[in-house]
DNA sequence: CCTTTGAATGATAACGTTAACATCATGCAA
DNA sequence: TTGCATGATGTTAACGTTATCATTCAAAGG
């Protein structure tokens, strides 16, 4: 066989079904699709039929037909990270519930152009509505997105464009400052995430502002990233400053890699040092010593997703199309109040 | 609108393109696929019309003429955890750069028939194969695939059954265990996985088999499974034993929480107990002390299953239907000589 | 009894694409 | 010149499903 045909290939049709249940190919639909004007006996002979014969509809089809296709796309940058793992994991949930099919694309680099190429693959595809767990830094203008196909999308510039769903980090970052003044700290230090991260940005001026609210000059945030090397990097440099008595870490990550730095500093966490992350990391529990972080519900924003995609491809209004997830302080034995 | 079309729908077809570039609408299709003979002028005055139209060929057209569908199923069970979101992103990769589309499932609990559902739910979509990345402990018979369905798996029974590809568990269980005994640990102590899991087994039954080979009787192994409390509950057992002091664990989650345990109970690492993960976390490095772990490749297995898959999907003879992906073991500062 | 209603079923025509075949120039060898 | 290959294009008929309209038949109402 040159050419083999697919696995479905040669699989009977409705047709194959219809001739031997003794019925029209309709009636065969009309079972197949659930629709009531089937009387019972007809019902169960075709069901028979079906049955005997392993029918299952042809999807290529059913979409051409019905031009609907219960398929949405999914968008991500780097699937095997935390968030974007989790969060996938609430879409493809959510998605399943609903009876949609998921179909994914990921971009390794985050470059706009490549983005722009995905997003592209994916409205080729035949999709009701696209779910951008993380863009980057593309923009609207990268996308290109096809008029009127339903988005949502997490951490992004996209925010301002389409509706979205992420965590209250606005919110996260002011519980930990709150915790960490409340314990006695004089000022809180700050790693940044990167540059090209809507959300790391967020984090950031959050903090700034919380400083400020509470009279106190912000020190210069480090830059860093996403990742324990960057908390890493940033840690030895901050362990030289005996100033520095609390830092808020741009995630979990950058939290247990500035952690390793202060220990090897000879800076210990938390009798010298207080370290608060971000993300709620499982592993965050078991790190030396546990690590205070602010958990975010990834699951729910991934479901959130769907639910904006879906409301948008029935035509439902949104009633809100930017939803806010709480998140939730949890405090560990990585903070303490600073040595008098 | 009570029924909105999708969003393509109303988008120009073929035969729009036709009519504005003067051809007939099959020469649309010719330079629509790359066929070689259309003629230059006539591919540009083409091109041009799609490109005023803004055309875009319906996949589901496409897929319902040719019977190809250039799509492949993914069927994870818990996306969010290390092994599986690297795998996948290796999947993903390897696909998107086949010209591959991939639709994902995936199964929260690993019963055996809510995987055959899910198996279901993606063959009647349009599939030209299936990469298993976890199944848990669902069988071929419990997966009910359609005959002639070109399927590669990863970790599970199934890689009795069909094509695999998978990381060199035994020869990384053989390093671990050299490495500690060539340190001078008179025995290493082991906390398995989750008992459905195959490669838990075989990490198991390779420690056992190094240790009878190096004449060791091979103390009882812990129960445990993936997660870092797994281990710390292990961990909070073995810190009793002074005559603990080597512990292979069955990944690096494990080990982490592990290493928790001991610390609380006052035994150090690496001074008291060594310890060795498994799959090679990246933050792994940064944990304290950094954890000697088996580093596996899971993209590599991901890509290696996509070409087990498509390899099948086209016919081609597959020259060796296991592939066996070598560890390297990375020592790092949680591994030492026992104190003497 | 005839009409009316409604439910069950059937027939037909699309949906957008491509494989297979047909047509029509053009060029070149005989 | 004829004959035949070659390349560019057009025509036709599917692929499997479902929307729409048409038909049939039995039950209900007068």
């Amino acid at each position: 066989m040159r050419n083999p045909r697919s696995a479905t290939a040669g699989s009977p049709s409705i047709n194959d079904v219809a001739r031997l249940a003794g019925v029209s190919s309709q009636t065969v639909s009309r079972v197949s699709r659930g629709a009531p004007n089937v009387s019972a006996g007809t019902r169960q002979r075709v069901l028979q039929a079906m049955d005997k014969l392993g029918y299952s509809p042809n999807r290529a089809a059913q979409v051409l037909r019905s031009g609907a296709f219960r398929t949405i796309g999914v968008l991500t940058q780097q699937i095997q990270r935390t968030g974007e793992a989790w969060t996938t994991s609430g879409v493809l949930e959510a998605a399943a519930r609903a009876g949609y099919t998921v179909v994914m694309a990921q971009v390794a680099q985050p470059g706009a152009e490549e983005m722009g190429r995905a997003v592209h693959r994916l409205a080729q595809q035949a999709i009701d509505g696209l779910v951008i767990v993380q863009a980057g830094t593309a923009t609207a203008e990268h996308l290109a997105l096809p008029a009127g196909m339903p988005v949502a999308s997490s951490d992004s510039a996209l925010v301002e464009r389409y509706p979205s769903a992420s965590a209250d980090q606005v919110q996260g970052v002011r519980d930990a400052v709150s915790h960490l003044l409340g314990l006695g700290h004089r000022t809180v230090h700050h790693i940044a995430g990167p540059a090209d991260s809507r959300s790391a940005h967020v984090r950031s001026a959050a903090w700034a502002h919380c400083l400020a609210e509470a009279g106190i000059a912000a020190p210069d945030p480090i830059p860093g990233g996403w990742e324990a090397g960057d908390g890493y990097a940033a840690g030895l440099e901050l362990a030289r400053d005996p100033e520095v008595t609390a830092v808020l870490c741009a995630n979990d990550e950058v939290a247990l890699g500035l952690v390793r730095a202060l220990h090897e500093s000879g800076r210990r966490v938390p009798e010298d040092v207080s370290v608060v992350g971000f993300d709620g990391l499982p592993l965050g529990e078991y790190a030396f010593p546990p690590l205070t972080t602010v958990q975010q519900d990834f699951r729910r924003a991934g479901a959130e997703m769907v639910r904006l995609v879906l409301a948008q491809a029935q035509g439902q209004p949104l009633e809100e199309s930017h939803v806010i997830i709480p998140t939730r302080l949890v405090v560990r034995a990585s903070t303490a109040a600073p040595a008098a």
